[in-house]
DNA sequence: TGTTAGCACTCACATCATCCGAGTGCTAAT
DNA sequence: ATTAGCACTCGGATGATGTGAGTGCTAACA
C-alpha cells in the first residue's frame, strides 16, 4: 500500500521526531544520508502520507509530525529492533544476581532502574496473590489488648496486621485457635482460605473454644482486611522534563490519575499478556490522551503474576522501551521461577 | 516597636494575601471593615513597614506583599488562633476510633486526611524503631534454598526479609540458630541488637553449630539489611494548584527533592519537638526557597517517635495548619500511648 | 503634628502592527 | 516521474502604544 519511498520517509520523520520533538520539514529530510531524492519530491510524498493519515501538521506551513496512526504503523511494521547496550542489560541482570531477594524490593528496584534507563515513568503492578498458598499463620500477642497477625505465603510474601484482642477472649483459646488455623490452613491457596475456614475450621472452633463468637471476630480482623495489590511507581518527575508537558494542568491531571490506585491498577490489570502498546487516544483515560503506555507481563510458570508498564509521551522511544521491557519481564519471570517454582 | 495601626495593617495584608495571592494596595485595605483611616495614611504606614522589612513590592508601583520577615512576625506574634471545624476534628478522630489499628495504616491515612483538609502536601516520617524492643524473631524456610526472616517489635511493627539460605547450611543448625537468637534477644532494644549478638550470642553459636561462618552470614542477611525509615507523602498534586507553582521547573525540583528520601527525611528528623515553622529561605534546601514547612512531632510517652509535616507555599494558612497539626499529633501520641505504653 | 485629598508618575500587562524565516503547495521545466 | 523555482502561509519574536492599578509626594486641613 505504501511505496518503499514512503516507508522510508515515514520512518525518517518518526525517528527524528522521537528525538527532537520538533516538526520536520522536507529540506531536513532530504539531507539525511539514505535519502537521495529532492525536497520537492518529499513534499509530494508527505502530502500523500498526510492524506492517508500517517502524518499531521501543527499549522498550515509547518513541517510534519507523526499522527497516532503513524506511530501505530511504526510500532507494528516499521520499527527497527533496538539493541540494548551491554551496560543496560547488566544493570537489569544485577538486580537479580544480588542476595537482595526480597520480592517487594526487586520489584521496587526494577521500577527505579526502568525509569532511570528510559527517562519515562515506570509503573509496576505487584504480584497478585491469587495462586499462592499459605505457608504459615501466626498470631502474636503484644500486650493485654493488642496482637499482630502474620501471614506468610509460599512465595515469601508476608502480610501482617495489628488488631485489638476482643475483650474477654481467653488467652488459652487464643493459642488453640492459632493451632487449629495453622493445622487446617497450611498449604491452602489464599483465594480459598475463606471457603476452607467455613467448611472445615468453624466446627472445630466451636468445639474447642469457649466463646466461638469472639474467635470468629478475631479471625475476621486478622485475615480479611482488604489488601490491595501494591503499585510501584518511579520517575514521576521524568514526565515533567518532556517538552509536551510544559503545561502544568496536563501534568496535574496525569499525576492525579497515577496517584489514584483505583484508576491506574485496573488499566494495567486488563492488559493482555506479553507486550502491549497503547498509543494516545487508544488509552481510554482522559488524562492519557497524549501519552503512550507500554506494558509487559511477568509470570511464575504459566501463572500470570503482574504487569510492568512505562508511561511517556506518544513521542516515545518505542523500540528501546520494548526491548527493555522484554528483557526485564523475562528476567523477572526466570528469577521467580528459580525462587519459588519448586517450593 | 510597631504601632497598633501598623500591626493592624500588616495583619490585614497577610490575611488577605494568604487567600488571594495578589498584591494588595492601599485603597483595598482602606475598604476593610476594621480600617478607619484613609488610603493615604495607609500608604505612609506601608512605606514604613516596607522600610522595616515586613513588606515587599513586586515592582515599583504595585501593591504590597508580605516578606518572609513579615510572615515570621505574623506567625510569632500576629496570627489569630484558628478554630477547627467540627467536621475536620471528627475526621481526625475517626481515624483512630476504628478497629483499623495497623500502625502504618494510621500514619498513611493521616497523611491523606491532612493533605485533604489543607490542600497542601503532607509528609509524615514514620516511627523510628530506636527504643522499641524485639518481641520475636522467626525464620521460616520456604524451600530448599530460600527463607524469610520475620522480626516483630513490642510496638507491633513487623519487618521481614527474604534471603537465600547459604549453601550447605545444615537444617538442624538453622533451627538451633533461631532458638538461640530468640532466647537471647527477646526484649532487647533494636538499637542494641548488634552489640548483644556480639557479646552473648556469638560464642553460643560457635559452640552449638557446625559451621559458624555460614551461620554468621545467615544472621547478617536476615537482620541487618538497612531498613530506612518509612516516609508517607500525600497530596503532591496539591502543590501544582498553587498559583506560585505555575512554573514546571520549580515543581520539578521540589518533587525530585520529596521523592528522594535521603533528602527530605533528615530535614524532618532534625526538627525540634513540638510545632516548628520554617519559612522560605529558612529552609536550607534550594528547592524549598519559596515554600514553608510546618512540622509537628508525635511521641510515645516521653519518647519522640516521628514527625508530621505540611509543605506549601510561603503564603500558607499558617493558623489553620498549625491547629490541624496540633490536633493530629496529640491524637496520634494519645492513641499510641493506649496501644503500646503498657506492653 | 498627624491625617488626608489631589496629582503626577511608574510599571506590568494586554493589544496591535510589523518583520522574519522555515516550510508548504503549485507550476513549469527537465 | 522528478525537481527547481516562486508565491504564499503562519508562528514567533520584536517593538510601539494604551490602560489601569497603585505609588510617593506635596499641600491643605483639623
Amino acid at each position: 500500500m505504501l511505496t518503499e519511498r514512503q516507508l522510508l520517509i515515514l520512518q525518517v520523520i518518526i525517528d527524528d521526531f522521537i528525538h527532537t520533538a520538533q516538526p520536520i520539514g522536507s529540506r531536513a529530510i532530504s539531507k539525511k544520508d539514505d535519502v537521495t531524492f529532492s525536497s520537492a519530491t518529499i513534499r509530494n510524498e508527505m502530502a500523500d502520507l498526510e492524506e492517508m493519515g500517517y502524518l499531521e501538521k501543527t499549522h498550515s506551513s509547518s513541517g510534519r509530525i507523526p499522527s497516532e496512526k503513524g506511530y501505530r504503523f511504526y510500532v507494528d511494521h516499521l520499527m527497527s529492533p533496538f539493541y540494548l547496550s551491554v551496560g543496560d542489560v547488566k544493570r537489569i541482570h544485577n538486580m537479580f544476581g544480588d542476595r537482595m531477594m526480597e520480592f517487594e524490593r526487586v520489584v521496587n528496584k526494577s521500577a527505579q532502574v526502568l525509569s532511570d534507563l528510559t527517562n519515562y515513568t515506570s509503573i509496576i503492578l505487584g504480584p497478585e496473590v491469587f495462586e499462592t498458598e499459605l505457608k504459615q499463620l501466626q498470631i502474636l500477642p503484644l500486650n493485654a489488648h493488642s496482637a499482630v497477625a502474620i501471614l506468610v505465603t509460599n512465595t515469601g510474601h508476608v502480610e501482617h496486621r495489628s488488631f485489638s484482642i476482643p475483650v474477654g477472649l481467653d488467652p488459652q483459646d487464643l493459642e488453640k485457635i492459632v493451632n487449629i488455623l495453622n493445622e487446617k490452613l497450611k498449604g491452602v491457596p489464599i483465594l480459598q482460605l475463606n471457603k476452607k475456614i467455613e467448611s472445615e475450621v468453624v466446627d472445630l472452633l466451636k468445639k474447642h473454644t469457649k466463646d466461638y463468637q469472639k474467635a470468629e471476630q478475631y479471625i475476621q480482623a486478622a485475615l480479611f482486611n482488604e489488601q490491595p495489590t501494591k503499585l510501584y511507581v518511579s520517575g514521576k518527575t521524568n514526565i515533567m522534563m518532556q517538552p509536551e508537558f510544559k503545561d502544568i494542568e496536563k501534568v496535574r491531571s496525569l499525576f492525579s490519575m497515577i496517584e489514584e490506585e483505583t484508576q491506574i491498577a485496573p488499566i494495567l490489570r486488563s492488559q493482555a499478556h506479553g507486550i502491549n502498546v497503547m498509543i494516545g487516544k487508544e488509552n481510554e483515560h482522559e488524562a492519557m490522551r497524549d501519552c503512550s503506555l507500554i506494558t509487559a507481563s511477568y509470570s511464575l510458570g504459566q501463572q500470570h503474576m503482574g504487569t510492568i508498564a512505562l508511561l511517556g509521551p506518544t513521542r516515545m522511544e518505542y523500540s528501546k522501551v520494548i526491548s527493555l521491557l522484554n528483557e526485564l519481564s523475562n528476567q523477572m519471570s526466570k528469577t521467580f521461577k528459580v525462587w519459588y517454582q519448586n517450593s
